[in-house]
DNA sequence: TATATAAGTTAGATGAGTCTAACAAATAAA
DNA sequence: TTTATTTGTTAGACTCATCTAACTTATATA
């Protein structure tokens, strides 16, 4: 079995991969910043991992997931987001108060706990986040998304979720009168100083690039 | 902030001296053996938590714990025994599956957490085994309870716990008609090899002086 | 292409929690 | 009261996950 913090090596690259639309790899250093650690250290526990066989990588180069160590990722991200969802559904967790707590109970050892868990809330697709939630067969299916800031002048478009999930920005994000499922339009962008206009139930804000890169839509007209 | 194993270690102690009728204290290897490491790692961490103020012991001496040591037993405690009941009650958890994962839920860093829980589970007073739990404010009000070894012939009453927790033993339990709440009489003591004979819904069984030692009961004509 | 910067690695150290083996103190038994 | 047994302690070692500081390789830019 597995000790927490290779859970939560194999989750980070996961989770960097799937934030990555072109290429499911990640750099010693983008690995040691998701979690907070060193290089050195990240660099010491990716030899391990390596080693046990759950991922690829050479010297000098990029981390991929193998099969064996892309199971146990989803794994736990679908742990993570269940209980999530169970925290906002069941225990009137406020959406920005999950996370942390989440980060804990992914790590509980317990196939039966984690099935009736997911049996309580009647089998979710979507965390209360937007993520979407990989089945108990390990699939995840993700429908086609981006970011409002690539988000065409003029177009409405649904939002889904969030890349990121500190207090703060969950704040912000509530100010501006977004949730997830709200339909947000874009109204139009400043040359000057880039900001982007935009509109959620009729309340118009002007948001910066940076946060609208953090917010992750569905396109009205995408293809699914 | 506590480990996971500093925490282990104040439960234990408080464990144990829940279960002493006269002295609050424990012995390092007393302490070892419930925990199953070895009297020499026991005795390294009650040098720690004595110097955290969390026991009071002296060398060569038994271990106590103080207010503050209690205290975070009791918060411990009180979580086992919530995590237990809600698996219990909610996610079909049988009475033998519940404690294994409760070791691990019991460490779960979050006030809140705790306390929703127990909202919906209704606040309750005692887990799957019958056990008092802890209440919000650390108040463990404990009933007058004997174990069944300790009953007189002929005597009624009602069991409301275990001492041993483990698979094996619930399942015994189980088999000779016990569970929490059932009426169970003492027949009869076999001179020759200590087997106690007992009732419990009309059908009779025999059990060994170490089976009625783990069965804690509340007499029917006891003081309350 | 030469060099500056970014990315990744190595070596050596630390603290937590565990072990074994040898020893010391306390307690029970003869 | 002496001895045997149980209980508790110490010393030294190991693993895991982390760090800092120095070093190497790869990549970007002038």
């Amino acid at each position: 079995m597995l000790s927490f913090t290779e859970e939560n090596y194999l989750k980070a690259l996961l989770q960097i991969t799937l934030e990555k639309v072109d290429k499911d790899e990640a750099g010693t250093n983008e690995i040691a910043a998701q979690l907070n650690v060193k290089p050195a250290t990240a660099n010491d526990m990716l030899k391990k991992l390596k080693q046990k066989k759950l991922i690829n990588n050479e010297k000098y180069g990029k981390s991929t997931l193998t099969m064996e160590g892309n199971k146990i990722a989803l794994e736990v991200l679908r742990k993570h987001r269940l209980w999530e969802t169970f925290l906002y559904e069941k225990l009137k967790f406020t959406w920005d108060e999950v996370h942390e707590v989440a980060e804990q109970l992914e790590h509980i050892q317990s196939k039966k706990l984690i099935d009736e868990i997911d049996r309580l809330l009647n089998y979710p697709s979507f965390d209360p986040h937007g993520d979407v939630i990989p089945n108990a067969n390990g699939e995840m299916i993700v429908p086609n998304r981006k970011t409002l800031l690539e988000e065409k002048i003029g177009h409405s478009c649904k939002m889904v979720g969030v890349k990121d999930n500190s207090s703060t920005f969950l704040q912000y994000v509530d100010k501006v009168g977004l949730a997830i499922n709200k339909q947000v339009k874009i109204l139009s962008r400043q040359e000057f100083d880039e900001l982007i206009e935009i509109e959620v139930d009729g309340k118009k804000s002007s948001v910066s690039p940076k946060f609208a890169e953090n917010i992750i839509i569905i396109c009205d007209k995408c293809p699914q």
